[in-house]
DNA sequence: TCTGGGGTCCTAGGACCC
DNA sequence: TCTGGGGTCCTAGGACCC
């Protein structure tokens, strides 16, 4: 019988791509160094030294030119083959610091730590194997609830010894939340943070000890376990297997404005042709294909550019020339003449198991079964006077999970049971 | 001139279905 | 002077995370 209370830690690596280059270069060892995106447009990861020049998160490297032209910069492209396989030895040392791990991203992991009596201790070890083994430096925040261990994580950064404990609810906790503006809360975007200035809410403290009905009001359930997981009550368990993907989406910015409707096309083929590689992967089958098209989205004359198409499948599919033909029929439609592109993109949703869409509502030859289970079950449903539990339109799938796992259990999609209720 | 990509959740209204 | 209710899908928008 496990009675400890809860404890979490967050590692997160500091300046993660950043550190991962240094690794095989080591003469950007303590100069200034960003990683950029993708057709290296902005800034995604920043070293101490670029942060201190100062070069802000996400800043478009046109701006910063002057500063890698003078040497007093450097910019890298991004190699995520390389920043996912460190990620993964990583991941894999610090596992076997906790009783579960739940990797939240490229760079963070949160470990399970209840019942050990020396976390610092344990998170120390940790913190020193990584940076032994592979090169890595990490922050290391540990609390009573994720959102808590998240914050002490930010915190560590700013100690030499990379590691904080977050003192457990109290005057302590208290004195603490007080010192963190309340942006820089897990969940507290730049949004919400500027409603919570208009209602006097500065700091973390001020958040923790608002009424949670006015925060549900507000931002629903989402920003009520904010204030729970600051109070210490924890709302948020480890993931430790990460759920199956909704949604699988491929998009690109383009380098330049794209006029021809050739050339969108063929864009998207290509996103198909690898969204689809990524559904087989996870042996999901789609129930819908959105195709979306934008124009720049930092000039407003060019919205009109902007245009989503959804394809539904009457049976799932992650075949990538089934996919294609569907996109291909609409390209009309999703493109307009005179159009000027600068990102398009593809997105799988309804995502279905492989192995069990077959059963499903969607299969046409089984449609009109479908439609004579559920005029059955009306039938029994009303003898009984209660309402029936739909499926749904027979002619797609459920969008968000396979049928079986929807249906009341009494009316299953067994259907050999359909003749017994004639 | 040049501004990422991939996800999540929630809400809401209209179309449509039975 | 009354109009069904419940459900899904689509679109759109608003937030958030890394």
């Amino acid at each position: 019988m496990e009675l400890s209370q809860p404890v979490y830690a967050l590692i997160d690596c500091n300046a993660f791509y950043v550190s991962c280059e240094r690794l095989f270069n080591p003469l950007l060892r303590q100069r200034a160094v960003v990683v950029l995106s993708n057709n290296d447009g902005c800034v995604v990861a920043r070293s101490p030294e670029a942060k201190a020049i100062p070069i802000a998160m996400g800043v478009p490297l046109f701006q910063i030119k002057d500063h890698v032209t003078q040497g007093r910069l450097v910019a890298l492209s991004s190699n995520y083959t390389l920043y996912g396989d460190i990620s993964h030895r990583v991941m894999s040392t610090l596992e076997q610091y906790g009783r579960a791990q739940e990797v939240y991203s490229i760079d963070e992991c949160f470990l399970n730590l209840a019942g050990d009596p020396h976390p610092d201790i344990t998170m120390h070890q940790a913190r020193h194997q990584v940076g032994h083994d592979i090169g890595i430096p990490v922050s290391i925040g540990i609390g009573p609830t994720k959102t808590l261990a998240k914050l002490a994580s930010d915190l560590a950064k700013k100690l030499p010894t990379g590691v904080y404990n977050c003192p457990l609810p109290g005057p302590a906790l208290a004195t603490l939340l007080e010192r963190v503006p309340v942006g820089d809360v897990w969940g507290v975007g730049a949004r919400i943070a500027e409603t919570l200035h208009t209602w006097g809410i500065r700091t973390a403290l001020d958040l923790a000890r608002l009424d949670r009905g006015i925060m549900q009001n507000k931002y629903g359930v989402t920003g009520a376990r904010i204030i729970e997981e600051l109070r210490g009550q924890p709302c948020h368990a480890l993931e430790t297997a990460p759920p199956a993907k909704q949604s699988i989406t491929v998009s690109r910015s383009f380098g330049t404005i794209v006029t021809q409707q050739a050339d969108v096309r063929s864009a998207i083929a290509n996103f198909i042709e690898r969204a689809a590689e990524k559904a087989r992967a996870q042996h999901r089958c789609a129930s819908s294909l959105l195709l979306f098209v934008a124009g720049n989205r930092f000039d407003q004359r060019a919205a009109h550019c902007d245009a989503t198409h959804t394809i539904t499948f009457p049976v799932p599919t992650n075949v990538t020339s089934e996919l294609l033909t569907a996109a291909d029929r609409c390209m009309p439609t999703l493109l307009k003449a005179n159009g000027r592109w600068k990102q398009a993109g593809v997105t799988l949703l309804g995502l279905l198991d492989q192995s069990t869409q077959q059963q499903s509502f969607l299969d046409p030859i089984n449609r009109p079964r479908a439609q004579a289970l559920m005029t059955a079950v009306d039938g029994i449903n009303a003898k009984h006077g209660r309402a029936s539990i739909r499926p749904g339109s027979t002619t797609l799938s459920s969008r968000w999970q396979p049928l079986a796992n929807r249906c009341s259990p009494r009316y299953t999609t067994n259907w050999d049971e359909v003749p017994r209720v004639y």
